[in-house]
DNA sequence: GACCAGGCACATC
DNA sequence: GATGTGCATGGT
């Protein structure tokens, strides 16, 4: 079976088996980019009170971001883990949002979406997964996400040799699937729903792709 | 108490 | 270029 349809049937019976995910909560594009930082190597429960206490805190957006003390954020942020860390990431991006769009991502319509990738890449912080989730969950360009659990996935299928790179793996998609939004993003929210109930059926696939690990392919009934 | 979560940068070999 | 490590909170 070539790789368009093993692909496309993968698609459709995780479509069957979750049905559409509504999935990336945000409320305006620079929400979700936000987001995109905050949810590194962490659970979005513990984002989502990051988020409500800078919403509560009316920080939430690019201008205030920006010009806000390092140690006030990093306090407001305190919830979503790395939070030193994560502090310099979000203001790095707000400035960023200001500088290059006077605070409007809307603004950023007309700007290529490969010029835009490679600005997101330039802030120090902010690699492939979260440039590209930004790109397609906040400015709604049709380019692919993959992470750890699409890695993980791809492997246990067969379709991908284990020591595989970012870049392979998205354009593995890319180059399969038609450059359509909404499919985009769907197809990631899918990987994510069934890597969490696999691997947490399973706690030994853990540590792709620092850490590879070869198991059976995920039989179709867990997609079910 | 161990393990994990929707990564990334940096050091070292 | 691949491999290892620090970053940090909160849920299971």
């Amino acid at each position: 079976m070539d790789l368009h349809t093993r692909l496309t049937e993968l698609y459709e019976a995780l479509r069957r088996a979750y049905g559409h995910r509504d999935w990336w909560p945000g409320d305006g594009p620079f929400e979700v980019m936000v987001g995109a930082v905050l949810t590194q190597r962490t659970n979005w429960n513990n984002v989502s009170k990051a988020i409500e206490r800078l919403k509560e805190a009316g920080a939430l957006s690019p201008r205030p971001l920006a010009a806000m003390e390092p140690e006030r954020l990093q306090e407001l942020i305190r919830p979503a883990g790395y939070y030193r860390q994560k502090a310099a990431r979000v203001r790095r991006l707000a400035r960023w949002v200001m500088e290059r769009a006077d605070g409007e991502p809307a603004r950023l319509e007309d700007v290529p979406t490969d010029e835009l990738r490679e600005e997101l890449l330039a802030l120090r912080g902010i690699g492939p997964e979260t440039a590209d989730s930004i790109l397609l969950y906040a400015l709604e360009r049709a380019t692919f996400v993959v992470d750890t659990y699409t890695n993980r996935i791809l492997v246990r299928h067969g379709l991908l040799e284990p020591r595989c790179g970012y870049y392979e793996m998205k354009d593995l998609f890319e180059s399969v699937l038609p450059p359509d939004l909404d499919l985009y993003r769907d197809y990631h929210a899918q990987l994510v729903e069934l890597g969490k109930r696999h691997c947490r059926s399973r706690p030994r696939c853990k540590g792709c792709p620092a850490r590879p690990v070869l198991g059976e392919p995920i039989p179709d009934d867990e997609l079910l």
